[in-house]
DNA sequence: TTGCAGAATGTAACCGTTTACATTAATGTT
DNA sequence: AACATTAATGTAAACGGTTACATTCTGCAA
């Protein structure tokens, strides 16, 4: 096979040590002399030495390397939160290997067997939908793995995330503090998300009998914002808010409402969810729900691999999200749409 | 070690076969009798049972994973290319390793070497700007590698991706074209990026007697878009297009623009670059450069794949971008800013 | 100087596959 | 029925580390 790189033994053999103690420097063990440590790395450099991971992997039973699955990586708080998973688990020289499941749980099962057949320690999942398959297949073979992006603080599993029941409550009780009453919810597609249908079971719990709420399904984008906005208008309703569960999505209501002369937030309120980069620099600033993604992924990774190398229990925990108020909801004297 | 999951000689003892028969059923030799096939596959099923894929790298030198170092994962455009670069190898069984090196080839030469000692097989790196031991260390392991997102027709490396100074000279000679003698160039940090320096070359290879072309530094971000558009202001010339290497910065100055009551694109055009989900929704659509990083992304992944499997030798190829024509760029008569 | 504890190093079994080569079974030919 | 082929399966040597346990050095107290 590969018989141009040096391996172990031939360190041994330039040195004069045992591969034992080879391995001992590698591995950064401290019973070494200092003497013979310097000059084991000198060799290695000198060779162009480093352990073979199939070979190490295969004799710890480790291969340093976490697998993540995502939904889709073209929304912006999954790629701070993968971002802040993979410079944490850098950090402390674990890899980060990545699937996207597309929302559904037949490919996220076929992801995530392929991630075991290749050899990741542990899982990081998103939501809350999952094949039973898939956590059987976990159960079986003993493989750590988290819940993320949710947080409902009973379940069974490992969770760490945010709590998108009591966001979407907060955001509604916002809107309800500043006088709105009828108010609409866009949302991304029901069925693709745990998290959106629990977003949606916080806002209906946050109505009482004086205000009334809309649920509104559109695509999670920014067309599926603009477009949505005449379903909106049909309705009939005289909203005077308007609550879209992405940030995504209020962009393209705001693009809409631009170009129909409806002004934000004189005639109708808007709010957001996830604080995106560009929320407080459009026109005007979107008063939104800011979601910790990043702190969500570091967590996530380091809970993981304090777990893999303390084996102590996981802890699950609740990434606090929170409102961020801007200009784009007016205090209750909002026109109507 | 784990001593709880199945072992090759586990299902060998179980079906009566040698271990040599279940590898092959395992991995699908053609010279095995069906039925023995079945059998091993029915006792692995029971068993749950699959290969120790660490065994199975060290035996076959090979992990089936792939490398990939980007700068960052915040922009859309790697998004893209990494969400195609996933679905790609996953149809072929391969997985993604995935790194983020923010821009700095110290960090990315730090990651390929975590890379490399997970096993990744080969590797893809964006851009031109890499330290020459990164480049050393992968001829020295004969480690097969791409440039991606970058094309000049004549890098010694196997690259595959567009050519950054032909799109942003195709920009500049299509907002010529409409009559624009007076153009301010947006850009993102030069130091940080090769592509965005390729981008101002071949800006201002476009130029000629009659138009002149000023450049503007700006962060890669709405804000940096919303707040160069001072700095343009207070140039003093009477800019009548200003051309953004970025949609996302193209995206700040309209916000900016509508702050000051300056419309698109009859005060003043604006062109993009990339050619992002929104670019078409936003009021009026942006005219923009489309970048295929989707494109890209399948092609590299093929690539390499193919190359792992066939030894052949990588052949580069360039993957044509375009303008997007649409309504952010008035013919000519625009007025000044 | 001897004895001994602790430090440093060495020996070799083991991790779970793949695969070249050897062997046996099945099929076809004459 | 004997033999030649080809198909199917088995045997055992890698693959390149880690690590329990054994052994050899040290330095120091008695």
């Amino acid at each position: 096979m590969s018989n141009r790189v040096g391996k172990i033994r031939d360190v041994a053999r330039e040195t004069g040590f045992s591969v034992a103690t080879i391995s001992r420097v590698m591995n950064g063990a401290t019973n070494v002399k200092p003497t013979t440590r310097d000059k084991v790395l000198l060799a290695c450099e000198k060779m162009d030495y480093f352990p073979n991971p199939a070979a190490r992997a295969l004799s710890t039973n480790r291969s340093k390397s976490i697998a993540a699955i995502i939904p889709t990586i073209e929304h912006s708080v999954f790629a701070k939160y993968i971002d802040a998973v993979e410079q944490t688990l850098s950090k402390r020289g674990y890899s980060l290997v990545l699937s996207i499941s597309n929302a559904d749980a037949t490919e996220e099962l076929g992801a995530a067997r392929k991630l075991l057949g290749m050899g990741a320690d542990a899982f990081i999942l998103s939501g809350a939908d999952h094949s039973t398959e898939l956590l059987d297949l976990f159960r079986r073979r003993h493989i750590p793995f988290v819940f993320t992006s949710i947080w409902n603080g009973k379940s069974p599993y490992p969770t760490i995330g945010y709590d998108n029941h009591a966001l979407a409550k907060l955001a509604v009780e916002y809107l309800i503090s500043k006088g709105h009453q009828n108010i609409a919810v866009v949302h991304g597609p029901l069925l693709e998300s745990d998290r959106t249908r629990s977003r949606k079971e916080g806002a209906l719990s946050a109505q009482s009998s004086n205000v009334s709420i809309a649920f509104f399904e559109t695509d999670l984008s920014v067309s599926g914002g603009k477009t949505v906005v005449r379903s909106i208008k049909e309705s009939g309703k005289n909203f005077t808010a308007i609550l879209c569960f992405s940030d995504v999505i209020a962009l393209g209501v705001y693009f809409r409402l631009q170009e129909l002369g409806i002004a934000i937030p004189d005639d109708v309120s808007v709010m957001g969810f996830d604080n995106l980069d560009w929320s407080e620099f459009i026109v005007p600033a979107l008063t939104t729900i800011y979601l910790p993604a990043a702190e969500m992924g570091h967590s996530v990774a380091e809970a993981l691999m304090d777990h893999l190398e303390t084996k102590e229990a996981m802890v699950s925990s609740e990434v606090p999200g929170h409102i961020v108020e801007r200009q784009s909801v007016a205090n209750r004297k909002s026109r109507s749409l």
